[in-house]
DNA sequence: TTGCGCTAACAATG
DNA sequence: CATTGTTAGCGCAA
């Protein structure tokens, strides 16, 4: 999936020259409690002394942990800049969502909903960093920000600094333009009101299937350009008995429980009495196939076996679209699973009450394997929660009026944004290898909401802060790598990062890539996409 | 089913 | 940098 995409355009380079700036430590510093963390980031600096969290903090610039501080030259500098640089990126991963994994869950360690907090993080890594706040681990007066380069000054520059303007403009590179998304949404929103209509008058079982547009691109948090779109095709079910399947807690077989009178799905059950997803995703597909024969793609390259998505593509390439169609059971009026349980610890963030209204919401199943070791279990299903993701991102301050025209601006999506933009760029760069297309989009997402919950108040998101806050979140994502725990936000035993799923020289090797950008001044940012 | 009102996000303007 | 106009998506009601 994705690609490149016209982009190429944009990114001019322009911006000053790197002076000095620096920010007054940038507030990263919120342990666990969360504290405050970000204010100050950049601006003025003020009082520094007021504004630096208890904690530990002073890692407040790059040199993180990193052991080598990889940089060159010595502090700084200037970089060059390579305005131009092809790239194509996308993180092509949207792939399947969540991995799949079979249930591991190993260890959760036992921090729960902590995470990780940057002592752990400090910690590991050497102790060498010191992290206690005068003095900064490395020599160098580290300071300032990593933004800028050794000179100490800590002046604020407004808004940010250096480093924040990077961001900003790199942010800027990320957004979809607007006659590109006006088409774009033209034409596969025509696509998928073809289908549904024909799938609907075709196949009884399928005829109260509906939309439901989940992803990023619905999110809003989808870079560089509009051309990967996940659509639902939500099925209503009856009341249906989920067995577990696996220890993940994220995979089930499904049987329907008893009707009378039957219902549209008895044509899909199999002898044991589970519902076969392997048969009405292939009846789907078919449907699909016929549909919309020959013009997209050749048949086949429609389905990836195991994934639950019907990959359909259209237009050509360089503003080639690929559009996911994930059939989905919406299961309603039934509680949650157990595994559920511990999971969607939104209360300090979004509160205890829309955490009801969320959980009175239904579920949804996605026809996906199961994998038990090596051996693949078919006709399972995967719980699913696009829809609340959906949900939480759109609404995702700690107040109602976060990001409103007149309320606060807050820096959540844009962090987000550049997570996966930097997970785009590195698997781009290092063509998938060494692991690294084991890293999907939905893992930034996971880490995301988690960041949400370790950071609930909106101040602690400051979009002028940008520039700290993305620190912080960098910060943790690698204290999950680290740590081989990235819990799945809903489904808390799911350990996303689990070494089942990814190995140990795979999770290094991301690990150390992103400090070597962090580093340097996220030179991967430069290139263009 | 259609249309209205609202919001988020672009993009142009100054 | 703030303001304003435009568009897509979405929920709600006629």
């Amino acid at each position: 999936m994705g690609d490149q995409c016209a982009a190429a355009r944009r990114a001019r380079g322009s911006r000053k020259a790197p002076s000095q700036s620096s920010a007054p430590e940038p507030p990263r510093s919120h342990s666990a409690a969360a504290k405050p963390p970000a204010r100050g980031g950049g601006r003025a600096g003020a009082g520094r002394g007021d504004a630096r969290p208890p904690g530990e903090h002073a890692k407040a610039i790059n040199p993180r942990d990193s052991p080598s501080p990889t940089d060159p030259k010595g502090a700084t500098p200037a970089r060059s800049r390579t305005e131009k640089g092809p790239a194509p990126s996308e993180m092509g991963s949207v792939h399947n969502g969540k991995g799949s994994a079979p249930g591991e869950s190993n260890a959760v360690p036992s921090r729960k909903g902590a995470v990780p907090t940057r002592k752990d993080s400090a910690r590991r890594e050497k102790g060498a960093v010191p992290k206690t706040k005068e003095s900064p681990a490395r020599g160098p007066p580290a300071v300032a920000s990593y933004c800028c380069t050794g000179a100490e000054s800590s002046v604020g520059v407004k808004s940010g600094g250096v480093g924040a303007r990077r961001l900003r403009d790199v942010l800027k590179t990320l957004s979809l333009g607007r006659q590109d998304t006006s088409e774009a949404s033209e034409n596969v929103n025509q696509l998928i009101r073809t289908l549904v209509s024909a799938i609907r008058a075709r196949e009884s079982s399928f005829s109260s299937i509906d939309i439901l547009g989940t992803g990023s691109y619905y999110e809003h948090v989808k870079i560089s350009a509009p051309n990967e779109f996940d659509i639902m095709f939500t099925m209503p079910a009856p009341r249906v008995e989920l067995e577990q399947c696996d220890g993940s807690g994220a995979f089930y077989y499904v049987r329907l429980k008893r009707n009378p009178q039957g219902n549209d799905l008895d044509k899909f059950l199999q002898e044991d009495g589970t519902l076969a997803a392997c048969k009405m995703l292939f009846a789907l597909r078919n449907i699909i196939k016929e549909i919309s024969n020959h013009k997209h793609t050749g048949p086949d390259s429609l389905h990836r076996a195991g994934s639950p998505a019907i990959t359909l593509r259209i237009g050509n390439p360089p503003m080639e679209i690929s559009v996911d169609i994930i059939l989905a059971l919406e299961v309603r009026s039934q509680s949650w699973p157990a595994s559920t349980q511990e999971g969607l610890k939104i209360e300090k963030w979004l509160g205890s009450k829309v955490k009801q209204e969320y959980k009175w919401k239904p579920i949804y199943l996605v026809p996906k394997h199961a994998k038990d070791g090596r051996v693949l279990k078919e006709d399972t299903w995967r719980l699913s929660f696009s829809h609340i993701e959906k949900e939480m991102i759109k609404n995702h301050g700690n107040t109602k009026t976060c990001c409103e025209s007149k309320g606060v601006k807050c820096c959540r999506k844009s962090c987000l944004k550049l997570l996966k933009h930097l997970l785009d760029q590195l698997k781009t760069k290092d063509g998938n290898r060494r692991g690294l297309d084991k890293f999907c989009s939905y893992h930034a997402k996971t880490a995301f909401f988690q960041a949400c919950v370790l950071w609930p108040d909106d101040k602690q998101w400051l979009f002028t802060d940008l520039e700290s806050c993305f620190q912080n979140f960098l910060d943790y994502f690698l204290d999950c790598l680290n740590n081989a725990y990235l819990p799945h936000f809903f489904i808390p035993t799911h350990n996303l990062f689990s070494r089942q799923l990814i190995d140990k020289a795979s999770s290094d090797f991301l690990s150390k890539e992103i400090k070597y950008e962090i580093n340097n001044r996220f030179p991967i940012f430069e290139l263009q996409n």
